[in-house]
DNA sequence: GGCCGAATCGAGACTCAGTCGCAGCGGAGG
DNA sequence: CCTCCGCTGCGACTGAGTCTCGATTCGGCC
């Protein structure tokens, strides 16, 4: 049992370990104790965070999970599209569980990192009048949206 | 006069040298010889560039501007907002010089990396909408279109 | 239960982008 | 042409991410 993850602040806790762990399984990797193990720091963290995060988790929670195995779960993880990489407005790379394996793109708060996956933004039509505009033939697009989500917001206006 | 620049491929010359000569100046910052060497190679590039390719450039063209000073003059360019940030498909972060000042997006060619500004994408009702569903207060967004250019596409078809 | 090959792991070395500190140089206004 | 301080080059440093390799574990099979 793996579902002692206290997810306590998120909003959309439709992705669960098991459901990564599954994930894993179908695709005929060997679900380990090092893999669980990460997938269970990806669940407690909720919202996007960086490898340094994990790996720090890892250390202070006395997970055994070495740092290389941390990328490499990660590296997998995201082959599989149930954690996908995104860049932040600093520059560092993070990552986000995603909820849908479906192409979507990420709303993230700036300020405690929780994401919310976007299901359709409906960019279509857009790209499609880029394509004719410019010649280019557009295969992949990245949206990434930052902002304050409701419960910052309450605490920045309230917290001055 | 630094326009010795073979822009050959280019199908959006309008920012040269001497307009980020003049942002430079223009914000205060001294120009110095190194400067105009950095941005005589920037602009020398069409499209995307990695610091790594500037850094191989000075390197083979002996010309005097060391490895900090390219990273020091990239984020004073990026700083003014005549040269941007991305972010590649793979991860790799890269540079490409803008057009315009304001805000806008880009559209890069996965294989020649050449670069085209969109101004307007017609996304703010879109990101209105997005707010309103999640109540998120929206304040950054990053759009990022990749494809293949008409030139490689060409090139794409006709060599199988 | 015990065996075996393949997948995986941990530890630590390694690479490479990007940063920093510092002593000396040089751009630009006087 | 002088002076000031912004800028530069150098080289050391940091920290993310990768790689190697011997040890370990998984899971199918008997």
């Amino acid at each position: 049992m793996l579902s002692a993850v206290s997810i306590s602040t998120s909003g959309h806790a439709s992705t669960t370990a098991d459901d990564l762990v599954q994930a894993l399984d179908d695709a005929g990797y060997r679900v380990t104790d090092s893999r669980r193990a990460v997938i269970d720091l990806i669940c407690t963290r909720d919202g996007a965070f960086e490898t340094a995060d994990l790996v720090a988790d890892a250390r202070r929670r006395k997970i055994e999970a070495a740092r290389a195995t941390i990328f490499r779960t990660l590296e997998i993880l995201t082959g599989l599209g149930v954690v996908e990489r995104l860049d932040l407005p600093n520059g560092d790379h993070s990552y986000v569980r995603c909820d849908s394996r479906a192409h979507h793109h990420h709303l993230v708060c700036t300020r405690c990192q929780r994401s919310i996956d976007l299901e359709d933004l409906g960019m279509t039509p857009i790209l499609a009048q880029v394509a004719r505009r410019t010649g280019y033939k557009i295969d992949r697009h990245r949206v990434e949206l930052f902002g304050l989500c409701p419960t910052c917001q309450q605490m920045a206006s309230s917290a001055g």
